[in-house]
DNA sequence: ACCACATGAGACAACATTGTCTCACTGCGG
DNA sequence: CCGCAGTGAGACAATGTTGTCTCATGTGGT
């Protein structure tokens, strides 16, 4: 009888391991192999192929863990609070270490045609998008840039700046600032502050 | 004798045409087989095999054309002529061509091992973050973002707006309006002009 | 008409990856 | 001590892609 709690949580323990180890490796070299991401995870082939169908299923399964890391990015930003730019800010700062991921995800065009999760990405663009609507129904941010568009932006930069930092081009350190400041002020040098 | 030239010419336009091709279907598809890419340019697998010898000798064909034509789009944009924000605007408005293509091969992580045209980004990059360092000592643009990263980032919304438009989430006449405005001037509205 | 040459179609083996299987080993609880 | 569940290692076939080959066809120049 316990034995099925136990083995229920050695599993979680054991595939949230394992999907972040496949996390950080697919990051860095998106076509890794099974084998490779097994040896990544210091497991056989075998056992990865225990935990996940295929590799489809370790796809979904990190797109499904993608979702949820910026799901809980998107809650711990309250987006809703206080200044739109703000709350910009407090996305780009939270949902950082899932970048990388992102990044990986964004450029498996898998993701587009298979509708697996679609429901929930549909869930965060909205969410985010949501953000610099209101930033410009408050006068913060100018139209002219749609909120689709500035959505679209932040994916891109999210993944090129975890790519530069990744490749040593730009301090890790830096990651947030870079990106947020430039999505918000861009590259003009302003009068005002 | 004339057939050499004639053979030397029929062979260059095919190639370009091929090349031309493949590109507009990668951009769209960057998993696209040999067969794929010889339909789409209604020639046979054969017969795109004798133009490039693998998939390897396509892609640094495609690397060559894109480094070409992103030199290109950078003389015609003439980036040390006047204001360094218009010589970006016009760089962007120039590259737009190119901008698919540029995505596809900046996902394509051989790109980086390959050390075969990396002489030609590098040359890229450096004019590229030529423009944003001559912006900053002109106190035009803000010294708080490297000019690397604006490079970087210049080339991740590029990416961003290719797909976004070919995903018909954004409008194509926006292309250039979009990304250069953001990156020069953030999604903030400014009091001034 | 003749010939050279590029092409298309297809066959073929080589190769890597994947998914499935078996078997032996280990550790842990009963 | 026994049994069981999970694991690692490896074998295996299936698959898809690639690179190479041959052969028949058509076309353009001589």
């Amino acid at each position: 009888m316990l034995s099925h709690v136990v083995y229920g949580c050695l599993m979680a323990v054991d595939r949230d391991h394992v999907l972040r180890s496949a996390a950080a490796l697919l990051t860095r070299k998106s076509t890794a192999t099974m084998d490779e991401v097994a040896k990544a995870a210091g497991i056989s082939r075998a056992t990865l192929h225990r935990h996940f169908a295929g590799r489809d299923a370790l796809v979904l399964a990190l797109e499904a863990l993608c979702i949820a890391e910026c799901e809980t990015a998107l809650d711990a930003a309250r987006l809703d609070d206080g200044p739109a730019h703000d709350a910009v800010r407090r996305l780009v700062r939270e949902i950082e270490p899932a970048a990388g991921l992102l990044a990986f995800l964004y450029t498996e065009s898998q993701l587009f045609e298979g509708d697996g999760q679609n429901a929930g990405w549909t869930r965060i663009d909205d969410r985010v998008a949501a953000v610099f609507r209101r930033g410009q129904a408050a006068g913060e941010f100018r139209i002219d840039l749609t909120p689709a568009w500035l959505t679209e932006a932040l994916y891109g930069l999210l993944a090129s700046g975890a790519w530069a930092v990744s490749e040593g081009r730009v301090a890790g350190k830096d990651f947030t600032h870079m990106i947020a400041e430039l999505l918000l002020g861009g590259a003009v040098r302003r009068e005002e502050s």
